[in-house]
DNA sequence: TATATTTGTATCGTGTGCGATATAATTGTA
DNA sequence: TACAATTATATCGCACACGATACAAATATA
């Protein structure tokens, strides 16, 4: 194990590769929720609340590991399309309800053929599903490790 | 090997984490990058003019993968900083060429502690050097054929 | 119970990213 | 040589991200 390998690699290849394979990844997304007028930070939104159903703010921060200060402005836009309300609790009154409205709801079948198109973006020989596999749960090893370094 | 099982992997688990290590990775250089009044993208931009040397916008935009609409912002900020000049190039009217200042090319002893830092951040024993090499490589592959996609 | 601290949400300002588009210079072609 | 297509760069508008900060409600503590 060569110490100057690791540092330049964590340097230049490993941050690069990250930023800039998210962002292609999110740029196929987008192009995909182009027809039901999401961006993809948004259909982040929904996924969560699809799947866990109603959420504070703070419950959707932790999910996606994002700030107040991105959260509310992208839950007042999607209130403004009428996908969900934002209501403020009755038991604890700081805390703000998300509730999908019924056209919130509706719009996971919409967004349901997805998956299927991302498949075919990446149906390609040069990347094998154990590869995906693997970098899939290397990342969440890291985001585990980054997100205890910055709770520190 | 599970089609349903990899569409849901592609759609729920590969995206977002790219998204999420993306970012994390970003803040801890950032909070690095401060003392030298840089931001990440500021600081990809003068690693490649540091490798490199003079570069054209065009260039500086495929090392990065970015398009101009971001770079060329991007460089006039830099330039504000006195870090680079811009300049038409005579061959070709069309091409501006990046050019480092004095100031600019100091700058890269400034940030030459930075590669160690960030070997510090991520020391821990929940991801290995063997995964973190892993990772890397699968990613410049899943770029390199995202890549190829945008451009058909 | 008063007050200090913490927690949940929001606001503000700055810097990206990026789709759409514009413009000028160059190249390709009839 | 005209004129169409391409290329390099820039502009504009919008939606994030995020550091810094504010503020009210809840909780902890003296």
């Amino acid at each position: 194990m060569n110490t100057d390998g690791t540092e330049l690699f964590l340097e230049n290849q490993l941050c690069f590769p990250l930023y800039a394979a998210s962002r292609l990844t999110t740029q196929i997304y987008n192009e995909l929720l182009k027809e039901v007028e999401l961006t993809y930070p948004q259909y982040l939104v929904l996924l969560v609340l699809w799947q866990h159903g109603s959420l504070s703010v703070n419950e959707v921060c932790q999910k996606l590991l994002l700030a107040s200060n991105t959260v509310t402005p992208l839950l007042k836009r999607l209130e403004e399309k009428q996908l969900l309300v934002r209501k403020r609790s009755d038991d604890d009154e700081r805390v703000v309800k998300i509730l999908l409205t019924e056209k919130g709801v509706a719009l996971k079948q919409s967004v349901a053929q997805i998956p299927h198109k991302i498949v075919d973006s990446f149906k390609d020989d040069s990347v094998s599903l154990e590869e995906i596999v693997s970098l899939q749960k290397t990342l969440f090893k890291l985001i585990d490790l980054l997100n205890r370094k910055q709770l520190e």
